[in-house]
DNA sequence: CTCTCGATTATCT
DNA sequence: GATAATCGAGAGC
């Protein structure tokens, strides 16, 4: 099995870290599956929750890398990111895709609910869609990612990843800060070519 | 296939 | 009071 993500992984520039997620495994209390869609935000940003400074929602950002950062969506949603770079830096990684791999039952269960057939490539095609399917919620803002519940491991080998500009959002809307598995059909979106 | 719209609430102006 | 790093349903082509 491949080795845990250590701390220190998350403790550089988001703009590297974000593309070597893309392979890595991402379980929560067992269920998860591949990382395969993510997006960089830095606090020079616009589009960043961090841009205009520390606020009691983005304060996890801006603590030490590798932590998790959650944020309800739309009134509707959670979102979870990783924390990247130095302490203060408030940098992180939005995680928008998985390919379940583990759990797939419980995540058909969770999101079950709101879907009346949850087919295995929508149970975690989204930032949305993959909290409720692994069940992250505010609960786990601020955990450590390096210890239960959280379990990460990095890829065997390196992809080929796929880049272009990030989605859903009004700010920065060229910066080409999205990385995905290139051929999955498990993305919230295609890149376009 | 694409497009539009409503849901729902913490956060910030 | 307006906005938002979303999602799913429904309409139309």
């Amino acid at each position: 099995m491949p080795p845990r993500l250590r701390r220190s992984f998350f403790d550089r520039s988001v703009h590297k870290v974000a593309p070597e997620l893309i392979g890595a495994t991402l379980l929560v209390d067992g269920v998860g599956g591949v990382i395969v869609e993510v997006e960089a935000y830095h606090h020079t940003d616009p589009a960043a929750h961090s841009y205009i400074g520390r606020t009691n929602r983005n304060a996890i950002m801006f603590g030490p890398a590798g932590y998790a950062y959650v944020y309800r969506s739309y009134g509707i949603h959670w979102c979870l990111n990783f924390v990247c770079e130095a302490a203060g830096s408030a940098s992180a990684v939005l995680i928008r895709a998985i390919e379940p791999t583990a759990g797939i039952a419980a995540m058909r269960r969770r999101r079950g609910k709101d879907l009346a057939l949850p087919e295995e490539r929508a149970l975690c095609s989204g930032p949305g869609k993959l909290c409720q399917a692994v069940g992250v919620t505010i609960k786990h803002n601020g955990l450590a990612l390096d210890r239960p519940p959280f379990e990460l491991r990095a890829r065997a080998s390196v992809p080929d990843i796929v880049v272009g500009p990030r989605i859903g959002i009004t700010k920065a809307v060229d910066a080409p800060w999205r990385y995905g598995l290139a051929g999955s059909k498990f993305l919230s979106k295609p890149f376009k070519i």
